[in-house]
DNA sequence: GGCAATGTCTACCAATTGGTAGAGAAATTT
DNA sequence: AAATTTCTCTACCAATTGGTAGACATTGCC
């Protein structure tokens, strides 16, 4: 078949393509590979994004919705302090073990000389500092503890990547996580991060 | 000058090679770039190590003694619970400013899909056994709060890491840290750990 | 001084990389 | 039905990749 189906060839290129960004990084990652992947050439690529980087950001701003989605999403409940720290951190976690590969996307977007500061700047940063803003608030009203709201944010969004990142080297050694060891885990988290945070007396 | 010199080469190659790998990546380093930083010829690379990945793997078994003697320095003091805690962590803290390079490729090297799970295996996970025994020890002792100690490990090192790595990340944006905020963020982190792992009364 | 070992280099090479040019099939518009 | 647009492909290409072969300079040993 040629010239056929149209554009949801647009969209299976932007799904494996943030899996394999995520997995094998932006330079581990070739337009060859990854059309191999999906069974197409490399020209189709190419004729979706004009270059590899375009790919990139395009896989970016998709991903970035996603997160924002889940933000919204958990921010809507119109919660305060610490619940609404813990409906947050449970949303991304939820999210971060359905669609993985956007943590291992975030993963590389965020290391330092990534290809893609660019885009770290457009669009992960309005997320970060909303977050940073709220902690800011709730720190404020007392109602988590006081500290330095920026770094308090780099503790949360790190344990969750490496708690996350965890689930997934595990997968790739072999033991598949069990429904339970995920919900254990997220409780474990959630512990930690109650016990951090809850204002002292 | 040709043929000289000896092997203090072989010391710069793993040096610049340290640096190159945690920064750029496995798949984003390559040889040509390395020499060419260095002021040498790919092919002497090529002599030292017999090929990239090997070079990897030296490099990484090279900065795996770093982090293991930050560890035995800090356990010398025969510390228990949180303090021993706070020795340990701290101690990484250092390394990990003096020698970002250090954590840029633990890093890489903690990544599921990189090309070493093999070093990862057999040089950091002694590390990650021997913290997570001394952990589980000290809750079973009530010197810190119990919880589940491999989940408690990854916490405080995803935590380190992200913390490091935003040091990082801000510097390459241009705003070097001072040692002040340096400090600062030390402080935070520890009082972060502290009340996340101090046991309940 | 001769000679083997050591260390660095030049000269290549096949494979892979991201990217261009343009042919040709199918779908849509006229 | 003809013309045009949309989509995917084949055929290339220059640059870069990791790696090999071997020349050649330096050093230390006899």
């Amino acid at each position: 078949m040629r010239g056929v189906a149209g554009s949801d060839t647009r969209r299976r290129i932007l799904d494996t393509a943030l899996t394999a960004f995520g997995r094998d990084g932006y330079a581990g990652t070739s337009l060859d590979g990854l059309a191999a992947e999906l069974g197409i050439r490399k020209q189709t690529i190419l004729y979706w994004f004009p270059s590899k980087l375009d790919l990139f950001e395009a896989v970016v701003d998709d991903a970035a919705v996603d997160l924002a989605d889940a933000f919204d999403e958990a921010a809507a409940g119109g919660l305060a302090g610490l619940d609404q720290v813990q409906a947050i951190v449970d949303r991304v976690f939820r999210l971060a073990v359905h669609r993985p590969q956007v943590l291992g996307l975030v993963r590389e977007v965020t290391r330092p000389e990534s290809p893609t500061a660019s885009r770290l700047g457009t669009r992960i940063r309005p997320l970060y500092d909303r977050a940073r803003d709220f902690l800011t608030r709730e720190m404020e009203a007392g109602r988590i503890r006081r500290s330095d709201p920026a770094m308090l944010l780099l503790s949360l969004y790190s344990t969750v990547v490496g708690m996350v990142t965890e689930l997934e080297v595990q997968r790739t050694v072999g033991f598949e996580p069990t429904l339970r060891s995920t919900v254990m885990r997220r409780r474990e988290l959630m512990r930690f991060l109650r016990a951090a945070l809850t204002p002292e007396p």
